[in-house]
DNA sequence: GTCTAATTGAAAATGAATTTCAATTTCCTT
DNA sequence: AAGGAAATTGAAATTCATTTTCAATTAGAC
């Protein structure tokens, strides 16, 4: 099992090539850059955790006041469209988006008492699961697994 | 891997066994039995299906047309709390409820073009959950997992 | 610089889930 | 079998995240 560590925003040099990737987007779909989308696509990929639309805002609202709700929802969807964040919706039901790369596909453990989130990858699980789906004739696209439980810190303090 | 074949609503012996404990839980609760919740389990436990509450809304509608949706919408969340039903939340963010019994855990494949429903039970791979929960040290107390893609005969039609 | 289409932000709309409240019903006590 | 307290019911109102609308602004192609 591959484990991935805490999400730390990610270095410069990643944010620097998404927000190109971003801008080729863009171009390529006949939209414009931004201030506003960069100053969004920045911040987001800065913090790099799971974050709401509106946690978001808010932190975006610190620095540029100037910027709206609306905005900072519509660019989500947009590095949503453009493959630089995914959409999640985990059990309280609100929809967060977390930066990603083409590549790195990963499950979530779900802390019920603090909420941190916590990401892992288990290649004999997908395997498994690919078996599953032929078990039936089934062609699955995509898969949602989330454990929720305690975190190791919250079990502890228990 | 244990298979689930399609859900066919319950026996009427596993049905009448399921109201009587609901009737247990609601004496015990201090809650009364009612002509309404007793016709809206019925027919809860009868169509067996993943239903929103406003499905299973219009379909005793077409019955008993003084039975409104608040009520069918209480009575749901009241056979959850008892144990007889289970709420699921699948990708299109509705809240549907499925007759449970205390022991059937399963998970789902979802067919993203027809909408239908599969469930599975795969021991290996809740092994495997286990095991990863425990590498992080995390206790994971429930757990979620879905298959999208598309089903057989969705898969074969195309 | 001009022009057109895209973008923005506030406000309004949507829609499922939940709550409120007055009228009704259950069922425990006499 | 009444009486009465407490629970239930159904319609309507509310909540809350999400999404849409629209008039004003802005990007960027020419
Ligand atoms: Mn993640
Ligand atoms: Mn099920
Ligand atoms: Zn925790
Ligand atoms: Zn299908």
């Amino acid at each position: 099992m591959k484990i991935f560590g805490r999400r730390t925003g990610e270095g410069i040099k990643q944010i620097t090539q998404k927000k190109e990737k971003l801008k080729s987007f863009l171009k390529e779909k006949g939209l414009k850059s931004t201030r506003q989308r960069d100053l969004i696509a920045s911040e987001f990929l800065q913090i790099g955790e799971h974050v709401t639309a509106e946690e978001l805002y808010r932190e975006i609202s610190k620095k540029y006041s100037d910027i709206g709700f609306t905005t900072v929802y519509r660019t989500l969807k947009l590095l949503n469209k453009s493959g630089l964040a995914t959409e999640r919706v985990f059990a309280d039901n609100l929809t967060r988006y977390e930066p990603l790369s083409a590549e790195d596909h990963h499950d979530h453990l779900i802390c019920i008492k603090c909420g941190s989130i916590t990401e892992f990858q288990d290649l004999k699980i997908e395997r498994l699961q690919t078996r599953v789906a032929d078990e039936f004739g089934f062609h699955a696209m995509s898969h949602k697994m989330e454990l929720y439980g305690y975190c190791k810190k919250c079990k502890d303090n228990a």
